[in-house]
DNA sequence: CACTATTGTTGCGAAGTGCAACAATAGTAG
DNA sequence: CTACTATTGTTGCACTTCGCAACAATAGTG
């Protein structure tokens, strides 16, 4: 018979069922990624969570986004799902219940085999709080080239999560999520420059993103610098164009 | 308390977890996906399966696909996760299941709201005999632009599948699992053409496939027609190049 | 041996890219 | 106001790739 009593997680969500998420921001200099890290055990994490039973996928995966960030409208692109047996390290995931305080006991179905989608988000660096949840102590960024141990597999699902996005960053509008409204050509390059993790040439460059649509020219930009004022720009929207 | 007797669905298998796979040929004309149709509804379907509570996400796939088609070593790649409620019809698969003589009651689990994590995969059309399991009447090749129409979010899964083909078409070596090992340019071409939906130029294609690096020529290929011989070519492998 | 169909190859213009250089500022120091 | 510097916008040039068209080289056939 099942016990009565609080609502417990296989009440709630789908078991043996994971997101993972790969948060990337780019603070002026450099790609960055939000990390976790859990009370007590200094063992980092990516942030993650489960899905509800009467949740979409996605649904699940945005909320916990909002929750965390506290931004809305993230932009979220799933790359892998990781079904891998070697996963599975109960005795990890029992560690953390317990350096929070929890029995481990009290949380059935958490110390099961799960699967793990995988989804990366694009946001702006500078427009988030991170907040940790009750299992984790902090919840900060980290550059991708200068990451803490991770726990499971989540070393590979940062490099995997790099390599779709890196695919697809002339496919999407890179800075549409990870640059304010409106910005210069120029920090339009250093974004695909951190994300390539390489460095771009500055007259191709321009070229291509001139000729490419995309970018609407507004007026210029005084910066104060004892040099000529570069122009700012902006994504093309419904209605923004010509 | 649990009944004991012969064992169900939930005993074996991760609850509300599923792959379905688009599996891809070519027959010398077209691109094709394997259907399997479900006895006694008319009803069709992608051929799919269950992940085994110790199973890596991978090997279950792949033994579904190897028991369907009889093939080892078949190129299999995940393109999306499919996660939606709206894909739940609990109606349709107690259908399936008295369609086929049983009774859904004694199938627990299965009529539960599943995450599909789609996976496409390119095999020689030739080799293959598909076998139809104890649900479904058949197992047959249809070419991807006259497929029947498909239960479920099937037929999204299929066009999301060919767009993420299409995106690996030259990155991966396309013709290594739908060619013969010895082909000719010309049959490549029409591989590529079908998987993309377009002709292609002939010259340029040569070029291309030639200054690739990826392809050894052999011996010519006399067909008996009345015009030049085309050579044959194979993949480069290890140690076979040069 | 002429004739046809197909394949291998090459020439050419169009388009895109890296590299280098030049032109046009915007501020600063004198 | 002028010289000077740093940065940005733009252009010229060589190189590569691609589509298109044409030519050269067969392999059969009548």
């Amino acid at each position: 018979m099942p016990q009565s009593g609080p609502p417990t997680f296989v009440d709630d969500y789908l078991p043996h069922l994971a997101y993972d998420c790969v948060v990337f921001g780019f603070s002026g200099e450099r790609l960055k990624i939000l990390i976790l890290e859990y009370h007590n055990t200094g063992w980092f994490a990516l942030p993650g969570g489960f899905i509800g039973r009467n949740e979409d996928l996605n649904e699940a995966v945005k909320k916990g986004l909002e929750k965390r960030t506290g931004l809305t409208d993230i932009h979220l692109e799933q790359f892998h799902t990781f079904g891998s047996l070697a996963r599975y390290r109960p005795d990890t995931m029992r560690e953390i219940l317990r350096a929070s305080g929890h029995n481990p006991q009290h949380f059935p179905g958490l110390q099961d085999r799960f699967i793990s989608v995988g989804h990366y988000a694009l946001i702006n660096y500078h427009h988030v709080t991170p907040k940790p949840d009750k299992l984790s102590d902090s919840l900060e960024w980290y550059p991708v080239d200068e990451l803490p141990p991770l726990l499971f597999d989540h070393e590979e699902m940062v490099q995997r999560a790099l390599v779709a996005l890196r695919k697809n960053v002339d496919a999407m509008l890179v800075g549409v999520n990870m640059l304010p409204e409106r910005f210069t050509i120029k920090e339009l390059q250093r974004v695909h420059e951190a994300i390539l993790g390489e460095k771009l040439n500055r007259a191709s460059f321009q070229r291509r993103m001139l000729s490419s649509g995309i970018l609407v020219r507004h007026e210029k930009r005084y910066s104060g610098g004892a040099h000529k004022a570069p122009y700012v720009y902006s994504f093309v929207e419904r209605g923004d164009a010509d």
